[in-house]
RNA sequence: GGCGGGAUAGCUCAGCUGGUUAGAGCGCAGGACUCAUAAUCCUGAGGUCGAGAGUUCAAGUCUCUCUCCCGCUACCA
């Protein structure tokens, strides 16, 4: 049995996420988590909301909030939205805890004692009206290169320059529209990470399992050379910046930069599960303690693989500290909406308190497991939407546990029958089997997605094509123990078909295994080689035809939700 | 500008280290069946694999050039 530690990236405080963040983190990590589970293999899913940064606190100020209680209350949100996705995180905390001020000042304080933290001077912007200073991208002005009026302190988005606030012309804060600010300097920690760059290119060059897009990723940071960067802010909301355990004196009104306490999360909130189960966290991220046989797989959108190729692998050997580094990395491309994206501060695209609103959880994970941005940017549309669960989930897999279950009802009294001998057919579909579940195993092991899919609705539309051949309601007329074996191999099929969804559907994997009266101990994932699965139901048990699964999606529906959300 | 990813049947996409008639799903057409959510199963129509050149006995599959999309470019997560 191996251990796997399964994090994925941590969903920022701001509001429920849409579609897209799903589709690209949180869904294929647990695809994953219950994959491995159902393998029999020890999985500790981790997740947590990344809640600091100004991007909190201005979202908490717009809701008259302050930031505290607005973070308090959007974790809740966000942590029941995923159950009710059924994202099975065994732990799902938040930055905001102490497990991860503690660690985020360990490592700080390490990495000082290092000598990879030096402190400086900056000059900032500082608004007076506004009692603070500004990111970069706070404040606005006009563009000194090509005159727009618009410009962002860190870049002017009509002629794309690159600029540095202090270059504005006539700046003002994009918070409060002040023009009362003034340049001040501020004092900050720095994170020399341009002294890490042997460790890390030695680390990267190392890690050849990595998909291809990651690496290349992280060796275009590194031949760029890495810039050292600063890890503080001055804010409020935040980890403390500390010395020796206590307040650092000049540092009393700043917080670490929130990139370099997000990640360090991942290891909080497992301490935070530790604490909370009783359990000991130390022997999944320390190698010294236990972790060393940890697998340890890491999921993102493309946007964060240099987070978690570079920065934080930075931090963490820059503490010379036995810690657990990525062993496996799965990276995903954007989920667009109609041509844009998904925009969560603009309320573009579907959301997912409101998708569930339309159609239940399983409904989503299969459409946006099936068609993973893997490969490339990939466009939602209601039409392809409709498509897929029709055709996939309605009449591929729901008519075939429907026409088993409901001709077992009619003509065998509701019980697995025992009578009859294997045939042609049942020899075809086993061989069918052995190799498309090899094939799907595999898929999976290798995180392939759209594959994993492809396969499991390929064996499911094997069925159907198992009962053409079969015709047990042809036989039946003639030779009802031929019959009966083609109905006994039919709802085994069933199940196993249930057995090998529940990484994806689980609710509706399970009501079809309660309906055929599975045993939980019966619903592990099946060995290719296994010569019972089309017998592993007991002869005689009674089984009960399940509700429709699934309730197809009318062109009524699509009219309605592209009004809805204005999917055009 | 730099870096990276795409461009394959009407649509969405597979095609690993180059090698028999380029594949799948959807859609479409015809047929079969009737247990089932008018579901399912079978068959078919054929795309100069973005353009051009090159390497090779042999190239979607390698090299170069070009065109068109898209993403990233570090204090926005």
């Amino acid at each position: 049995m191996a251990r796997i530690l399964i994090t994925s990236a941590l969903p920022y405080i701001n509001g429920i996420k849409h579609l897209g963040n799903l589709a690209g983190s949180m869904l294929p990590a647990d695809v994953y988590a219950r994959f491995q589970r159902m393998r029999g293999h020890e999985v500790l899913y981790i997740c947590a909301t990344d809640e600091h940064g100004t991007p909190a606190e201005l979202a908490a100020a717009a809701a008259g909030q302050d930031v505290r209680a607005y973070c308090d209350e959007q974790h809740v949100l966000q942590k029941e939205i995923g159950e009710r996705f059924a994202l099975s995180w065994d732990y799902f905390g938040r930055t905001s805890s102490p497990e991860n001020a503690k660690l985020t000042q360990h490592f700080a304080e390490v990495l000082e004692a290092n000598g990879l933290i030096a402190e400086i001077v900056e000059k900032q912007i500082y608004s007076k009206a506004d009692t603070r200073f500004l990111p970069d991208r706070y404040v606005e002005g006009t563009c000194p290169n090509c005159g727009f009026e618009k410009a962002r302190g860190d870049q002017c988005d009509n002629c794309g320059k690159l600029l540095e606030p202090t270059d504005l012309i006539e700046p003002y804060s994009t918070i409060s529209g002040s023009r009362d600010l003034e340049v001040r300097d501020t004092r900050h920690l720095q994170l020399k990470q341009s002294q890490m760059e042997p460790r890390l290119r030695q680390w990267v060059d190392e890690a050849t399992s990595w998909p291809q897009l990651a690496r290349s990723i992280a060796y275009k940071w590194l031949d760029e050379g890495l810039r050292d960067r600063t890890i503080t802010r001055d804010l409020s909301w935040g980890v403390k910046v500390t010395k020796d355990g206590g307040p650092r004196e000049g540092f009393e009104d700043k917080v670490f930069y929130v990139w370099f306490d997000a990640p360090i999360g991942y290891i909080a909130a497992t301490a935070e599960w530790a604490k909370a189960t009783g359990n000991d966290w130390e022997r999944w991220w320390r190698t010294d303690k236990g972790a060393g046989d940890v697998s340890y797989v890491q999921f993102m959108g493309k946007d964060n693989v240099a987070f978690h190729t570079v920065s934080f692998p930075a931090t963490i050997l820059g503490s010379e500290e036995p810690w657990k580094l990525v062993d496996r990395l799965k990276a995903f491309n954007w989920l667009n909406w109609y041509g844009g994206k998904f925009s969560t501060s603009s309320k573009r695209g579907v959301f997912m308190d409101s998708a569930l609103e339309l159609l239940p959880s399983d409904y989503w994970r299969w459409y946006l497991t099936s068609n993973a941005p893997e490969g490339s940017d990939t466009q939602f549309t209601w039409e392809s939407f409709q498509g897929v669960i029709n055709s996939d989930l309605a009449n591929v897999l729901g008519n075939f546990v429907n026409r088993i279950t409901k001709y077992c009802a009619a003509k065998f009294e509701g019980q697995v029958p025992a009578a009859g001998t294997p045939g042609e057919a049942e020899a075809w579909i086993a061989s069918e089997l052995s190799e498309r579940l090899k094939a799907l195993t595999a898929h999976y092991e290798a995180m392939e997605y759209r594959k994993a899919a492809a396969e499991t609705r390929a064996i499911w539309a094997a069925g159907n094509e198992y009962l053409t051949k079969a015709e047990p309601w042809v036989k039946y007329k003639s030779d009802v123990d031929a019959a009966a074996v083609g109905v006994r191999t039919g709802l085994n099929l069933a199940a196993l078909f249930a057995i090998i969804a529940q990484p994806i559907i689980p609710d509706t994997a399970g009501k079809v295994l309660g309906a055929l009266g599975v045993p939980d101990d019966r619903r592990s994932w099946p060995d290719w080689q296994d010569k019972t699965l089309l017998d592993a139901l007991p002869q005689g048990h009674a089984i009960t035809p399940p509700e429709v699964l699934f309730a197809k999606i009318e062109d009524a529906s699509v009219e309605e939700w592209k009004e809805r959300f204005g999917g055009e």
